[in-house]
DNA sequence: CTGAAAGCGCTTACAG
DNA sequence: CTGAAAGCGCTTACAG
């Protein structure tokens, strides 16, 4: 308020109160506490670590000092000349951490990481080569203590040299390619096999699957599951019904409406009956358009992966679901296990999936 | 199989394989490249920093050591070293990774990081004040270059010392208390305004407001607004339709089914016509409540903050919308800005709401 | 154009 | 119980 009635107090006053004049305050050092204290550096490094053998005198005036100098240990450096070398941090390579399967999952790593007082570093692919090596080149460069992947390259063998070089490495989601390596993922065969038993239970034949690039190795899987499934239920499998490479909800919604006026949903035509959707976006557009064409509650529905609010919509959402966080706390506690000293040989677990029926999956075939 | 059927020549086999024996082989040193390149140490590290005034001859022997012996420059040593001391990794302190918001939030901060080839720290409050600080020493201890951070503790002036030591602390989504410093936040006085005159515009009069406990900054600005907008319409602010305190789901649900069940929805009671529901849980269990009620459809509603799927339920909800992406945005370029050296006054950017109308907030009260 | 010496902040390996 | 010297992997500040 005075600076305005005044534009030269105003000016003298920000000169005087501009911050790049005020140097910033260095950070204080061990050297700096172990002045202030009157001892050793060593000694203030004994008790920053928590190292008996120190009289309770030094202790009480290293302390003051720590707290008077707002003294904050350098992690890095202590790091660098440990003979660990361990900097008490991974990183974590995820799809995208703003989807909810990947940020479920970081959040479990975190959960575990977090026991140890263990910090992480994330980052995400986006489904694209370069960035996963670009990552994992950054995270190594900064010599996180282990990896957490979840792989989209089509070949991990670029990771050898890290994991020679002692760096724990755990994939998740997908299996890595070109390199033996602990691996947790979700059985996608089976879940997919589920979700086509449980709609042959109702009584469907005629089950559509709409699936995800068919280049992804779970997108393989789970269609491997539902050919499967079909042999077993003595099930043709008609390439009319099965449509690839749907990668958004769009793409999703326009092949279930074109599966769909092929030849109606009633039964009575050739189109399908059910719906097994292999993704969550792709369900998501399944479901969109089924709404569309007022179908929602005469074809049925089976997605996999669970997703927010499922059981909110009507009909509620079947699905098979995965458990992120349960991939994420398993693929932590490997790590560490190997972080401990675990070299037994590569470990490759496979997570059930759960069919969770709520009514969208339940809808019989509308009888002729 | 041959192991299980000579268990001496499995001891051995596993003896000679056993990955405990076989050492780890070191990481390669700046000065084993220069060693076999022939050249000193200061060269290589010319070449690996990109610097001029190198021999094409020496480049080349020097990129070729680096490839053959795969050497990665140790990020944290340099950092150490040089004068920036430069880390080129942020800390990032959110609510919960899990949650689409903050996770919504993070990634955005992680593609403004990215293209500074910058790299994310990342861990979750929880609404827990110990759990903010204990995150923010880590990440300071790590030297990182700066911190984005959603404060849940009463007081942030233990960041004082941080800021004077040069590292730069945005805040997000809530300001930052006992602390001048930059923040980055959500309108949500006028957003929460905006849903009760949405309501308002209907006809309504008896508009509940549904909120999250009454400490939290974010919540007491969101009720604020509702009071307002209120006094604004000349409407009266009857505490029988106000419930704070709600954090999850269940708590939501139940208070929306005592509201409605004391008056009855259809608006010829002394029961709410309308609900404003002022956090995404919350809104969510309001949903559950009026479903169960069956009285979705003669209930009007509308949330504050958006969620994935609101437009597939019936009827399509309503909702006040933030931009949690535009927040990291704006948050991690404002950040990067003050790495780059700007010292100007602290910034508190309030970022606008959105109302987008999807069916639930358009429900006029019953006519008695 | 090139490199030897010193030093970033800390811990190791000793010696007293 | 305590500390002086050396060194982790790198860059700085020089000197040639």
């Amino acid at each position: 308020m005075t600076e305005h009635a005044d534009p030269a107090a105003h000016a003298d006053a920000a000169a005087q109160a501009d911050p790049a004049a005020v140097p910033y305050r260095p950070r204080a050092t061990l050297r700096d506490v172990a002045a202030m204290a009157g001892v050793s550096m060593k000694t203030v490094s004994r008790v920053v670590n928590g190292e008996n053998g120190v009289t309770p005198q030094k202790v009480d005036a290293v302390r003051l000092a720590i707290t008077r100098l707002d003294y904050r240990p350098n992690l890095s450096a202590s790091a660098l000349r440990r003979s660990s070398g361990r900097t008490a941090a991974i990183g974590t390579v995820l799809e995208d951490l703003a989807n909810p399967f990947s940020s479920a999952l970081l959040r479990a790593v975190e959960d575990v990481a977090n026991e140890r007082r263990v910090l992480i570093l994330a980052g995400s692919v986006d489904e694209d080569q370069q960035r996963e090596r670009a990552l994992v080149r950054a995270f190594t460069e900064r010599r996180v203590d282990g990896l957490i992947v979840a792989p989209v390259g089509e070949d991990q063998g670029y990771l050898r040299a890290e994991m020679e070089a002692g760096t724990p490495l755990v994939f998740v989601d997908r299996q890595p390619q070109g390199l033996l390596a602990d691996c947790v993922l979700s059985d996608n065969e089976a879940g997919a096999g589920q979700a086509v038993h449980q709609l042959a239970d109702v009584g469907h034949r005629r089950i559509a699957y709409l699936g995800d690039l068919a280049g992804i190795p779970t997108a393989e899987q789970r269609f491997a599951g539902y050919q499967r499934a079909l042999l077993e239920r003595g099930l043709p499998l008609d390439p009319a019904l099965v449509v690839h490479d749907l990668h958004t909800v769009d793409d999703a919604a326009r092949a279930t409406t074109a599966l769909l006026r092929s030849g109606g949903g009633s039964g009575d035509g050739d189109g399908p009956t059910a719906v097994f959707a292999s993704q969550n976006l792709v369900t998501i557009g399944a479901i969109t358009a089924l709404q569309d064409l007022g179908l929602e509650t005469s074809v049925a529905l089976i997605g996999f992966d669970d997703f927010p609010l499922a059981d909110l919509l009507k009909p509620r959402v079947s699905v098979i679901a995965q458990n992120p966080a349960e991939m994420g706390r398993v693929a932590a506690e490997l790590l560490f296990q190997r972080l401990d000293g675990d070299r037994g040989r590569p470990q490759r677990i496979l997570l059930p999936t759960t069919t969770v029926l709520r009514g969208s999956g339940e809808i019989p075939p509308a009888v002729p």
